[in-house]
RNA sequence: GCGCCCGUAGCUCAGCUGGAUAGAGCAUCGGCCUUCUAAGCCGAAUGUCGCAGGUUCGAAUCCUGCCGGGCGCGCCA
């Protein structure tokens, strides 16, 4: 259950009650009605603006108001008071029981629990990594990996249909470079002296096997070739050698995609001359001339006609070219045709994850689904800035075993696929996020990760405890459920419930907000809340979670230790990070 | 020059889409520590939320204009 949401419902029921009653006006719109948690918890568990934002359309006190219903809500079993406070709000404390039935809920949904009905099985595309199939893929590429395959999950946690994709860029130049790069590495594997690779190729010594496995293909038949004969056999020869790569790059990441999708298809499927037609046909398209960059002028301007697209008519700053001089489409319309694709397989909701230099480019590919969707398609870019790779706050100087980058490989081998996913979510994705390689591996509490599961460990280990304690007795969830859970009656043990319950509505708002990183700050103060309960019991012994001559208060606080290990477990999942029994090493 | 992102405690950052006295970790200061499992624990102090206007019952949050930082800016993807 999501409490904000359950009690936004039951405030609606009473205005409309209300609203029957003649207390408030027939045309009274509860749209703005929020329910939150106060700032301050001696307020109260739930707070509702409900009656500030009713009063003025009404012509009533906002305190006047917020009386009557304040009043209207003490009916409920699950309220134990209801006060007015302020300038209107609305206060209400839950009762002890409500809240324990909520760590019943927990332990009954196991770690399903925060999983929800949001997205009605809605479905929505979230694109990321997409990177270039030229090579394996570096730290920069893992964050975006992380945040777009974090989001899905979380989607899905949210009830809505998720499709992960990779877009391949296998149709542009940076291929073919990638084809005369493995044909260097071809001619080698034949045996010839291919020195130093020449400026502009990738020398990166990924492309050998490649070059090693056409040479066992194809023997010498492309030796003495003519580029145009073997460019394009090396060039599929080569990417999807670089896809087999960063799928596995990114399978050391826990990462798998739905669906790939190849932009060379898809131009040569004839979508994007598809798109141009319908862009004709709406009067969207036309000869002009731009005018020149501002800032840095590139080397080569020169004014020139160009075929353009009018983004400028849906929010973009300028009008923008859709083919190059040379005939062929540029970027650009390629992904307008792709995005027209994805809308047109039936995902009105598109996430699109990329790197922070491509914040530019955001407007026209906005501009260009809105012309094609007729505002029905939905793009929201989620932008991901640097990542600083650090060794004690210094710049870390990693081995760079492919080429001049770390890569995403080295990175997980270093510190592990469950730190770099957490640590990638400990920023919102719009702020740059310093990586150090040392902190992360510190057991202390600034380094969120261990917090996090040193608190799923330690449940697990106090568990074991409460059994050596009472050999004979039952501690599974099944008969946890059954507990006396009114013998939980300490005020961090309530908070600690309080904190758990908000698990459901955490998933909802990151969900709506398309804001991963919300989950690793809930698990860090749900972590938080929990070593204070800890902590707590060494200053009164009777808090301690195991008490030896009590075996069913111990039962009833076996109850919440589990249900914090459940949903720490369901937020760590999310967050694909196996979460940890023990943290011995 | 234009666009996008950012500006919150000494430092690194949260702030739940407009709510009440703006929070956490680190650092600082003062106590405690022969422990159910190992991160030590408890407490204190710390702010013109970049600046100035505006919107409203109410603004760190929305609007406008400045200041400062990052990224980007026709045939690269």
């Amino acid at each position: 259950m999501n409490v904000f949401s359950a009690f936004k419902a039951n405030i609606e029921k009473e205005i409309k009650i209300m609203i029957a009653n003649g207390d408030l006006p027939d045309d009274t719109n509860s749209s703005r009605v929020s329910v939150e948690l106060p700032r301050d918890p001696s307020h109260g568990d739930l707070s509702t603006n409900a009656a500030m934002v009713l009063a003025k359309p009404a012509g009533l006190k906002p305190r006047d108001l917020a009386e009557t219903i304040a009043e209207r809500l003490k009916a409920y079993d699950s309220v134990e008071s209801s006060e007015v406070a302020g300038p209107g709000f609305i206060n209400l404390r839950l009762s002890d029981n409500f809240w324990c039935q909520r760590l019943i809920e927990i332990l009954q949904a196991g770690t399903d629990y925060g999983s929800g009905e949001l997205g009605q099985n809605r479905a929505v595309n979230v694109e990321y990594v997409s990177a270039n199939p030229t090579g394996p893929l570096h730290v920069g590429h893992a964050r975006g990996a992380v945040v777009g395959d974090v989001l899905a999950s979380l989607l899905a946690k949210a009830g809505f249909a998720v499709t992960r994709e990779y877009y391949i860029n296998d149709a542009g130049g940076q291929v073919d470079v990638l084809a005369r790069s493995a044909y260097l590495r071809y001619r080698e594997a034949l045996g010839e002296d291919i020195g130093e690779i020449p400026e502009g190729l990738y020398p990166g010594e990924y492309l050998k096997p490649v070059g090693e496995s056409l040479v066992a293909r194809d023997g010498d038949k492309w030796q003495n070739a003519d580029e145009v004969d073997w460019l394009p056999e090396i060039r599929e020869v080569a990417v999807d050698a670089m896809l087999d790569l960063i799928r596995d790059d990114l399978g050391v990441l826990g990462i798998a995609h739905d669906l790939f999708s190849s932009e060379r298809a898809l131009v040569e499927a004839g979508a994007v001359d598809t798109v141009m037609k319908t862009l004709e046909a709406d009067g969207l398209l036309y000869v002009g001339t731009l005018e020149p960059p501002k800032g840095k002028l590139p080397d080569d301007w020169e004014e020139r006609p160009q075929t353009l697209f009018k983004a400028s008519e849906f929010g973009d700053d300028t009008d923008r070219p859709l083919m190059k001089s040379d005939g062929s489409w540029t970027y650009f319309a390629s992904d307008l045709a792709y995005h027209q694709d994805k809308y047109q397989r039936g995902f009105p909701v598109m996430i699109d994850v990329w790197g922070a230099d491509h914040g530019g480019y955001v407007k026209r590919v906005a501009a260009g689904i809105k012309a094609l969707t007729g505002d029905e398609g939905e793009l929201d870019v989620k932008l991901c800035q640097m990542v600083r790779l650090l060794e004690n706050g210094e710049p870390a100087k990693m081995s760079k075993r492919s080429g001049n980058f770390v890569t995403l490989r080295d990175l997980v081998e270093a510190v592990g696929k469950d730190v770099v996913r957490f640590i990638m979510l400990t920023r919102k994705n719009d702020a740059p996020l310093d990586f150090d390689l040392v902190k992360v591996r510190e057991q202390s509490r600034d380094n969120p990760v261990f917090y996090v599961q040193y608190a799923h460990a330690r449940c697990h280990s106090v568990a074991n405890m409460a059994q050596d304690a009472f050999p004979g007795a039952d501690f599974t969830t099944k008969s946890l459920i059954e507990a006396d859970l009114s013998q939980l009656t300490d005020s961090d043990e309530l908070a600690l419930i309080r904190a758990l319950a908000a698990w459901p509505r955490t998933v909802e708002g990151a969900a709506e907000a398309h804001e991963p990183h919300r989950l690793a700050f809930y698990l860090y103060d749900l972590a938080a809340a929990f070593h204070a309960l800890w902590s707590k019991a060494r200053e009164e012994p009777g808090l301690r979670f195991v008490i030896a001559d009590d075996q069913e208060l111990t039962r009833a606080r076996m109850a919440l230790v589990r249900a914090v290990q459940t949903v720490i477990a369901s937020g760590l999942g999310v967050m694909g990070v196996t979460p940890v029994d023990e943290l011995r090493e």
